[in-house]
DNA sequence: TTAATACTTAGGTCAATACCTAAGTATTGC
DNA sequence: GCAATACTTAGGTATTGACCTAAGTATTAA
């Protein structure tokens, strides 16, 4: 129901619960109802429903209810963002990384002439 | 000092919060002292203290202390390890996705509402 | 129409997190 | 040497987070 504006931060904290991240990994395969979810866990049903909340409220999942069953599914743009952060952060720090090794290379070079 | 095995769980727990990700960003940019990456926040010294030592005790920077400085850099290797889990379950849901789409337009086809 | 199923709500505990202040230690500049 | 600098340690509080049990509600199957 809150559908967050998917920040980077908050789908990173969402996903940094090891029960989180394997519902993640389980629903990539394809959506699946909140018991189907739950099978796979020793914890009590209302706590894994909290965990299933965090992923909505984070906008990670979509569920929708259907008679009494609730199905559920990902939603892919916020896991993009947070990939394109992470690929962001990588492109600052080679760059400077590569600026270095260039540098290094001109201090070498000026030394063997 | 800990050195994780750089979980991507580990990473995304380290990164779920808003200060620690603002450090990370400046990181990214080049290495730093503690309190040149302390300037920017209100929070106190030992406080955000608490954070480098979360990011160092998941891995993602390495701290050396010289002199009274201790200058702190980023590890890139745990970035790419949650970048790749991430793209790992895009994969997934894209293979599915694009059969799901295939599989809908037969079904239309063939239902008569 | 009753019983089972599939959640859902309402509480309550306990540990971890994010902050704080106060008082250290170790280096360095004057 | 002595003061300023750059952390560091040692506490303490308050909120959040991850779990639990017990008792609902709504839907479906028999």
């Amino acid at each position: 129901m809150t559908l967050q504006p998917a920040l980077p931060e908050h789908t990173f904290q969402a996903l940094g619960d090891p029960t989180r991240r394997a519902i993640v990994e389980r629903l990539s395969q394809g959506p699946a109802s909140v018991s189907e979810l739950a099978a796979p866990f020793e914890m009590a049903l209302p706590s894994f429903l909290q965990h299933l909340k965090v992923l909505e409220g984070r906008g990670l999942i979509r569920t929708v209810k259907n008679g009494r069953v609730r199905r559920c599914e990902i939603i892919p743009e916020p896991f993009d963002a947070a990939t394109r952060w992470l690929e962001d952060q990588r492109t600052l720090w080679s760059a400077r990384l590569d600026r270095l090794d260039a540098y290094l290379t001109t201090l070498k070079d000026g030394d063997a002439s």
